[in-house]
DNA sequence: GCCGCAGGCGTTTTT
DNA sequence: CGCCTGCGGC
């Protein structure tokens, strides 16, 4: 033990050696925040804690499975594993399975991933014959989502007449009756959605005082990670828990919190020092991942945000390079950007493909940097968007099997009752909802007893009904006996779905077959993997909860050498020599979603903090001056974010190679100048519009409009006469070129009407010559 | 009840 | 652009 202590430095070995109380450890980015954690838990086992009594929560499930197998060297791999380590969802959902019958749930209740509940609560909408214009189901999801996370259940959404006002302003009055009926659906389905994860937990906490105290008995030792990224649902679970012994260790960075949108409070962190008595607080100050460079390019960036933390972050890491900053004319010309640049510094530096990140805003950047990744053939890896889980042949296979091990299911015998065709249509499903809302029973229920109840259908209906229920009945039959794998490749071949998507024998079906395989692959290391462990119970259910609650990053084989792509949210907690942050856009990064208030801006802005700081060598910074959305070519203006960075840690680069079009390099008629001289600045005019008067002037001789391109309203091609030499020049709108010295100052924006070239307005780009 | 097609709408971010 | 929904012909 005391030699891996030797490992830790003197601020943080403090919170380290810290054992009992309650303590707050705000730690930096890129400060090891996750090796104070890691240790901290050894030396309390070393200090004679009992492994049974702590526990430990964090952001990804693989974050626990790597600090449980670092820890298990340190103190021995028998001891860790009685560790209880994990997210809060999947913790708080092995606790509900054990204690469901208090809150009258079946143990082997299904979780209902987002889709589950949206496809639910669009069909309460269309069942209570609303307007789905004005109750859109993604708006209400999420609405019900806040609600519970803030701990509003139905109940108490009646009690309270301001949040009936607020919705009925907001021309939605029947959104209690929705919420109302999608919980009770919910309940009779045997069904918690992620939300209920954590307002389940806490209800079973607050209504039952022994299991309250059992809980706190059993976890004497509580440590939260990411603690800046809790909402109130989960802050009141651990302070429910950490109220008797009150050792409560939390670790997060406020600079980090980026989760808003989901609930988390940042007061959480703010406030946690009012929430305990005699908090210890530790700072973790100095970062051990970036370069000064980056280090201080991020501080100055943060710096932006008034609502902060007393904190300052440094490093004793060497200089490092700037922070290289480059303009592109299309998200196409981004993505090859990024692909060349990985190449080459791959090539001049000796690094593996695995070094390099790209983050963006959205998932839906990712196409274009895949596109120019693949054509290079740079192997790389899609962490997020649509997960494996979630794809239509998968949901329908783990359909069959939730309603095998909860017939109450009622989301997933709606996929399933009609898929692969068998004769059963929408009519027969509406009638089939309606009597087990009558009758108050599951849909299931009313299959088995199809005679027995009052219900219009006719015989060959019936049959088909029969069939269906006796095939589940036979597979539930099945699972008794046969393992999850087993069981699921029996399924796939009954039921015909992998028929199904073979029969076209189209590309896209033989893709789906395949990953039908690699589902059943997977579900066979499953078994084996269970096999292996001790407590391993029912393996079918907790296959089940797995999936539903597994990221994407769970999933990592983390000796591929791959480029990673994700999301910068995804990003969080992760780290790589070069990260490219592209996308870097008004309106895009940040969205335009996030810029109607102070604290969304601020938001967003601590989600570039993160960014950025994820990179340890070497950032790029990109922006396209137009990028397809919605298969439309937009413009758009660079991010704010590009100009809070101190000038002096950025490098202000040209496109590399794959151009179609250089308007920097193109510009170079005039002469003399080297490439690599030429600096783009983005110019601050552009968007303070006021500040520069709109002058409408006749077109300068030296600049010609040629012609607009392919109906592209974002670049134009212009034709630049200087002396003898006429060069074709593409501009992007609103662009501002700025090439130093003396020369030729020139300012322009086209204006287009009915498809030509109208006049130049004197105002957006401006062209210098560098001496 | 099934299938194909037109049209509409949407993108923040995730457990 | 791509997914989902609704409608109409079979």
């Amino acid at each position: 033990m005391e030699t891996f202590l030797k490992q830790l430095n003197e601020a943080q070995l403090a919170p380290t050696l810290q054992k009992d109380g309650a303590m707050i450890v705000i730690a930096g980015a890129g400060s090891g925040k996750t090796r104070v954690l890691t240790y901290r838990i050894a030396y309390l086992m070393h200090q004679g804690v009992d492994p049974f009594n702590i526990l430990a929560l964090t952001f990804t499930n693989k974050a626990a499975r790597e600090m449980k197998s670092r820890i298990a060297t340190i103190v021995g791999e028998s001891e860790a594993k009685n560790l209880w380590m994990g997210t809060f969802h999947s913790v708080f959902a092995r606790i509900l399975r054990y204690e469901a019958d208090r809150l009258g749930y079946p143990s082997n209740f299904t979780i209902y991933d987002t889709q589950d509940s949206q496809r639910l609560i669009s069909s309460i909408i269309k069942e209570l014959k609303l307007d789905k214009d004005v109750y859109k189901y993604k708006q209400i999801y999420s609405r019900i989502s806040s609600y519970k996370n803030s701990l509003i259940t139905v109940k108490a959404y009646f009690q309270n007449p301001e949040l009936i006002e607020a919705d009925a302003m907001a021309r939605r009055p029947r959104l209690g009756d929705i919420y109302k009926e999608y919980v009770d659906r919910c309940f009779k389905a045997g069904a918690m959605d992620f939300d209920d994860l954590l307002l389940k937990t806490n209800e079973l906490l607050t209504r039952f005082p022994d299991v309250l105290a059992k809980y706190q008995d059993r976890f004497r030792y509580i440590l939260v990670d990411e603690y800046q990224d809790t909402n109130h649902s989960q802050y009141l679970i651990v302070r429910a828990l950490s109220d008797r012994f009150q050792n409560i260790c939390v670790v997060g960075d406020d600079a980090q919190s980026i989760y808003a949108f989901r609930g988390a409070n940042i007061n959480n962190i703010l406030n946690f020092q009012r929430d305990y008595d005699d908090v210890k607080v530790f700072r973790l100050e100095q970062n051990y991942r970036s370069t000064k460079n980056i280090v201080n390019a991020a501080n100055s960036i943060i710096d932006k945000n008034q609502t902060k933390l007393d904190k300052v972050v440094w490093t004793a890491n060497e200089e490092g390079a700037k922070i290289k900053v480059n303009r592109l004319m299309t998200d196409g010309d981004e993505g090859r950007f990024v692909a060349s640049s990985i190449f080459e510094n791959k090539m001049q530096n000796q690094m593996h493909n695995k070094d390099f990140a790209v983050l963006y805003r959205t998932n839906a950047q990712s196409r274009a940097i895949e596109d120019a990744l693949r054509k290079r053939d740079i192997p790389y890896r899609i962490f997020g968007g649509l997960s494996f889980y979630q794809r239509k042949e998968i949901k329908d296979v783990l359909s069959y099997l939730r309603l095998v091990i909860n017939p109450a299911d009622e989301e997933a015998l709606k996929r399933i009752i009609n898929f692969p065709p068998r004769g059963i249509g929408q009519t027969t499903i509406d009638r089939l909802i309606v009597a087990a809302n009558g009758y108050d029973r599951s849909i299931f229920e009313i299959l088995q007893n199809l005679n027995k109840v009052e219900i219009n259908l006719n015989s060959g209906t019936r049959n088909k009904l029969q069939d269906f229920t006796t095939m589940i009945e036979s597979f539930q039959v099945m699972n008794k006996s046969a393992n999850a794998f087993e069981l699921a490749e029996h399924v796939t071949k009954v039921t015909g779905i992998l028929k199904e998507f073979n029969k076209d024998g189209t590309p896209e079906g033989i893709a789906r077959m395949e990953n039908i395989e690699e589902l059943l692959n997977g579900m066979k290391d499953f078994v084996e993997e269970q096999k292996e462990l001790a407590d391993a119970t029912g393996s079918l259910t907790e296959f089940l909860e797995d999936v539903a609650l597994a990221t994407d990053l769970d999933n990592e084989k983390g000796d591929i050498d791959r480029v990673s792509l994700m999301t910068i949210h995804l990003a969080k907690g992760l780290e790589f020599p070069y990260v490219y942050i592209v996308g870097l856009e008004e309106d895009l990064f940040p969205s335009a979603m996030s810029m109607n208030t102070r604290s969304e801006l601020e938001e967003e802005r601590r989600l570039f903090y993160v960014a950025l700081t994820r990179a340890e060598k070497q950032a790029y910074l990109t922006y396209a001056l137009s990028r397809y959305r919605w298969g439309k070519l937009i413009d758009s203006d660079p991010s704010r974010f590009i100009e809070e960075i101190d000038d002096e840690y950025l490098e202000i680069l040209t496109p590399i190679e794959e151009r179609r079009f250089n308007p920097m390099l193109d510009a170079n008629i005039f002469g003399d100048v080297e490439p690599n001289k030429i600096r783009y600045k983005p110019a601050k005019t552009i968007r303070k519009k006021t500040e520069v008067p709109k002058k409408v002037i006749n077109t300068p001789k030296n600049l010609k409009p040629l012609s607009q391109t392919n109906g592209n309203t974002n670049l134009f091609d212009s034709k630049l006469v200087v002396g003898n030499v006429v060069k074709h020049i593409r501009f992007g709108k609103g662009e501002v070129l700025k090439i130093e010295g003396k020369g030729a100052d020139i300012k322009a924006e086209i204006d287009f009407e009915n498809g030509g070239v109208k006049k130049l307005l004197l105002r957006f780009a401006k062209l210098e010559i560098l001496s």
